[in-house]
DNA sequence: AGCACGCCGACT
DNA sequence: GTCGGCGTGCTC
């Protein structure tokens, strides 16, 4: 039987824009299958993990493919549904398939080529042909076998240690070895059962009087005949953690394993907490009644529209409408996609969920651990004998996992622009792309928010997305009332307190008094964005980037927001020497200082990007302020994303103006995204809430239309403006970012490509320009804008700025310069 | 993304 | 004179 060579192209980890070819060597044809990973060599020495995209036997015509080194997987673990997605997303976003790979892969099922050094054990020669930094090298693998490239790095603390290796291995010391780290790695328990000898009942009985005389054995002997229901019904595994736990102690165990009574096996455990599938109780739900009318619109909807936009009022009760939906998906045997904008609310909508779907959730998104991430994905499978979760609960990347038969996504929080990725690439939106993974699945999407974004309720006044409205607030609550302070008039009159205005003031103090709980939102953290000598107007500035450093008063630093440059705190000024420098402008940290000065007894609590770096700090902060612990929540933006307190009857937006002075098209609809949002945060079951907005221009027709909670006066301003300035939805925009360390040479090269793409495009490219910040880690930045009438085929015109792209990067001089390409740029 | 090849400045 | 900087090109 003479069966034709295979070959294989497959997707490299990289952001390579082509497949690459390689051979399949006989032994592994029936092994190989599209979806599964194989170990390939690429370049001279790397090692990859690469991912079966197709098999064919066309053996190439120019090269000669190299072989893979083996196969991965016993089992697909990328499914024909996902191809579809990453091939769409690659286009659609003007990305490579490698990097949508990488995107989508946990790092878990990524493996890493590593380079590690050995000692070579024939090395006969004298140490002293060795340099001095050669023989620490050496010395150091005679202690430890083998050092990576960075630890040689540590050792040596020096960056270029290429040369030195190859000397090394030139001379015969060392060796060097290429290994694929396999970073995921089961989690194994330890079990325990008796031996063949013991589990026979006769000498079972003589064990146990012999035990007599060793009550810890006997104890432990006990303990297991107990856990293992040896005489009531079904036998059940044992694991030596439980024998121990209710013994409290070691000791015996080992002697009984000694003895050949006891003997451990280890077994390969699920990370994830679940017991399986358990009872729901669906029916727990009772909607209200404009509830139930807007869920019965919404499958109404679903009839004959793919997506449909929920568009309801803060504490409308979407959740349970989702959770109605949820479970008539999961009645028909279809799994459920439920994408959220911030990992910190997961915790708030799982334990709603979990009452009704408990073992059959997962949650998703990248704090996970990466083993307990390839486990959700391997359960998404259907692979490795854990639970099968049909709902995954999660951020944007959870829209990767190998879903195979997907019946609803709903993405809440709908507007959130958490939702887009910018760095790395894919830039990708997962609001619009999970809408196309549900269109390959024949899947529904139903978008939840109560301030819809332009482009989703646009879609749905002009019918290509279902609308379902919702205007009513859950069990007869109150929208909240806005109260409009003009902060010019405030600051005439000498009323303010710092940065609150008499009336916010009045209104904290009521709510502490009756122990209620307050938010307030300064959309910047820090204490003050930048500092100013008061004799020369010298402002501090980054070294690495165009921006002003923020001064962070409590740890005496100023930094960049951009880099993390940072300087101790200057006292002179470093252009005239005087030592008058005053803290310009504020952010929460500030706003928290002057807070604890006037109210000395009140419990603030502050949550910005500087408090909730480490680890959970956004969960306790919540959480402190869920229980009360907290009178007082300072933030920025973090505290508007849809968290529910259910006592709260104070918000102060305490600057709605740096909100509406930023420079971009969307900058309306943010601030009203924004104040509309935390302004949802107050009010409770049986109180209506006050929201205080303080503003210099208190005639604002965005602050108006917060004032009177009319999202639809809003959206038509806005689309009227959009409309006149051709911004999305009318029209689609392509961002591009021309980056490089030399100024003069990136504004030559980019007025050379704005050229050769206003020859193709004409007036539709706009720029280039500096953006607002224009360098970055000491490199300049230059954006084009691609503004492109909807009429006109994207697909062709991305397509066009690609060969233009390539043209562009064929001139020698411009081989360095980076280009970002961001398809729907926020 | 690496990594090797190749061409110019500050050192033995 | 060389070591080593990083700019350029290629990887099936």
């Amino acid at each position: 039987v003479t069966e034709k060579t295979k070959f294989l192209n497959v997707i490299l980890p990289l952001a390579l824009p082509n497949l690459y070819t390689y051979r399949v060597p006989r032994e592994f044809n029936d092994t190989i299958s599209l979806g599964k990973r194989v170990v390939v060599q690429f370049g001279r020495s790397k090692v990859y993990s690469a991912l079966i995209a197709e098999i064919h036997s066309r053996a190439p015509e120019n090269y000669e493919a190299k072989y893979i080194l083996s196969v991965l997987d016993d089992a697909p673990i990328v499914v024909s549904q996902q191809f579809k997605l990453w091939t769409w997303m690659a286009s659609y976003y003007m990305c490579t398939q490698g990097e949508v790979m990488n995107a989508a892969f946990p790092s878990g099922l990524k493996l890493t080529s590593e380079t590690i050094l050995q000692k070579n054990l024939d090395f006969d020669a004298e140490t002293s042909i060795l340099s001095d930094k050669e023989y620490l090298i050496y010395e150091a693998l005679e202690i430890q076998e083998m050092l990576s490239i960075a630890e040689v790095i540590k050792i040596l603390n020096q960056n270029t240690v290429l040369s030195l290796i190859k000397s090394l291995i030139e001379k015969g010391a060392i060796r060097i070895n290429e290994g694929l780290v396999m970073k995921y790695k089961p989690k194994t328990v330890t079990f325990v059962k008796l031996s063949a000898f013991a589990d026979e009942e006769e000498h079972l009985k003589i064990i146990f009087d012999k035990l007599e005389k060793a009550p810890k054995q006997l104890e432990k002997l006990i303990s297991f005949i107990n856990h293992s229901k040896r005489y009531s019904g079904n036998i059940e595994e044992v694991a030596k953690k439980t024998i121990i736990l209710e013994t409290g102690s070691l000791s015996g165990f080992a002697e009984l394993v000694k003895k050949e009574i006891f003997e451990v096996y280890e077994k390969e455990v699920s990370r994830l907490s679940s017991s399986g599938i358990t009872n729901w109780k669906s029916n727990a739900i009772v909607l209200s009644e404009s509830q139930e009318s807007a869920f019965k619109k919404v499958k109404g909807e679903f009839e004959n529209k793919d997506v449909v936009l929920l568009h309801g009022v803060t504490s409308s009760g979407k959740t349970e409408i989702y959770i109605k939906l949820i479970d008539e998906q999961l009645k028909k045997g279809k799994q459920v996609l439920y994408l959220l904008p911030e990992i910190a609310l997961t915790t708030q909508i799982i334990n709603r969920l979990s009452v009704h779907y408990e073992g059959r959730i997962g949650v998703y998104h990248s704090k996970y651990s990466d083993n307990e991430r390839v486990e959700i994905w391997n359960s998404v499978l259907g692979i490795g004998g854990g639970a099968t979760y049909d709902i995954i609960l999660g951020a944007r990347s959870a829209l990767f996992l190998p879903f195979n038969n997907l019946g609803l996504v709903i993405i809440d929080e709908e507007h959130e622009n958490t939702f887009k990725q910018y760095d790395p690439a894919p830039r990708y939106h997962a609001r619009d792309s999970a809408i196309y993974l549900a269109s390959i699945h024949r899947a529904k999407t139903l978008l939840g928010t109560a301030t819809p974004s332009m482009e989703s309720y646009s879609n749905a006044k002009n019918g290509k997305y279902g609308l379902v409205e919702l205007f009513e607030r859950f069990g007869n609550m109150q929208m909240p009332e806005i109260l409009l302070v003009n902060v010019k008039d405030e600051i005439k009159k000498k009323n303010m307190n710092g940065h609150f205005s008499p009336l916010l003031m009045e209104l904290m103090t009521k709510a502490f008094d009756k122990k209620e709980q307050v938010i307030l939102f300064q959309n910047r953290r820090g204490f003050s964005p930048f500092l100013e000598c008061h004799l020369c107007g010298w402002i501090p500035n980054c070294v690495h980037c165009d921006v002003t450093l923020t001064y962070h008063k409590n740890i005496g630093k100023i930094r960049c927001h951009y880099c993390g440059y940072s300087l101790d705190t200057v006292v002179c000024c470093s252009a005239c020497g005087d030592n008058n420098i005053q803290a310009k402008g504020f952010g929460t940290e500030q706003i928290a200082e002057e807070l604890s000065h006037y109210f000395p007894n009140a419990k603030i609590s502050r949550m910005d990007l500087d408090t909730t770096r480490v680890k959970n700090a956004y969960q306790r902060i919540i959480g402190d302020f869920e229980k009360g612990k907290v009178d007082v929540l300072v933030g920025t933006q973090m505290v508007t994303k849809g968290l529910d307190f259910d006592n709260v009857s104070v918000v102060g937006v305490l600057s709605a103006d740096s909100m509406l002075g930023y420079p971009d098209f969307r900058s309306y609809e943010r601030s009203y995204q924004l104040m509309s949002q935390v302004g949802g945060r107050a009010g409770r079951k049986h109180k209506r809430g006050k929201v205080v907005i303080q503003t210099y221009q208190p005639d604002h027709h965005v602050i108006l239309n917060v004032f009177a909670n009319d999202y639809n006066a809003q959206f038509t301003q806005e689309m009227k403006q959009r409309k006149q300035f051709d911004y999305p939805p009318f029209s689609r925009l392509i961002g591009i970012t021309i980056k490089h360390k030399d100024k003069q040479l990136l504004d030559g090269a980019s007025e050379i490509l704005v050229k050769a793409l206003k020859l193709k495009l004409g007036k539709r490219v706009l720029g280039p320009e500096y953006p607002a910040i224009s360098r970055i880690r000491n490199l300049y930045l230059k954006k084009v804008l691609i503004k492109l009438e909807i009429s006109i085929s994207p697909t062709k015109v991305k397509n066009l700025i690609k060969e233009e792209i390539i043209k562009f990067h064929s001139e020698k001089d411009f081989k360095s310069v980076r280009i970002l390409l961001d398809v729907d740029p926020l």
